[in-house]
DNA sequence: TGCGTATATTCGCATATTAATATATAGTTG
DNA sequence: CAACTATATATTAATATGCGAATATACGCA
């Protein structure tokens, strides 16, 4: 019964399942970046970045313009900025503190 | 740069990414359920539901109550039911049908 | 064309996730 | 306690993911 949309949902979940992929899509919900920016600006390896950015683009979450020798990075909708804000809340709803959190999370 | 926080988000999407969370997510969504109820109207194997809800409980996205013999789960916060309806819009938003989100996840 | 810069891809290897099967535990009832 | 129901865990094998190092591609410019 799990159909088609719910591996659809669960793709872009996927997508978002790792902090580095989180990072950059936190970072992007504040407009556009290239790949460069991005890599200095979350302190990334390059090529670690690029497989990042390639996984993001495979499940259409950012899309890309290239500009001369720098191709730039765009969510694909906003409402991903979204989700994560709403997770914002999630983490402030349950978690007194960082520390709760870890101990829930990690224990 | 990725720090602890963006960890913390990308362990709840991870608990969202496989299509069989994402079912259940949404089936508990309208309510709280036993581990039965859902293997029942999923179509679930026993066990592959019980490691699912598994993964579920141990990223603290559902809570779990024992009634006699059986465990009902229900969403810790329903935030997530919030996420999985911003998720439908955005397909609503980004495909005209079903066959061109296909073709874009998996093309 | 050849060089430099920006980005992407490939490869090798370690770790993680998944499904299936089998087994174990908790609770209920006789 | 034995038998039964509901749920959880362990094991194994297949597949997927993650990372760093090296290599490849794309573009702009001399």
């Amino acid at each position: 019964m799990p159909d088609r949309l719910h591996r659809y949902k669960a793709d872009i979940f996927q997508a978002l399942a790792h902090p580095t992929r989180v990072a950059i899509v936190e970072a992007l919900a504040g407009g556009e970046l290239s790949a460069g920016q991005l890599i200095e600006r979350l302190g990334l390896e390059q090529a670690n970045a690029s497989q990042h950015l390639a996984v993001l683009r495979s499940k259409r979450v950012v899309e890309t313009r290239r500009a001369g020798n720098q191709v730039y990075y765009a969510l694909r909708d906003p409402v991903l900025a979204d989700v994560l804000a709403l997770l914002r809340d999630y983490f402030f709803a349950h978690f007194a503190d960082i520390a709760d959190l870890n101990t829930a999370l990690r224990g």
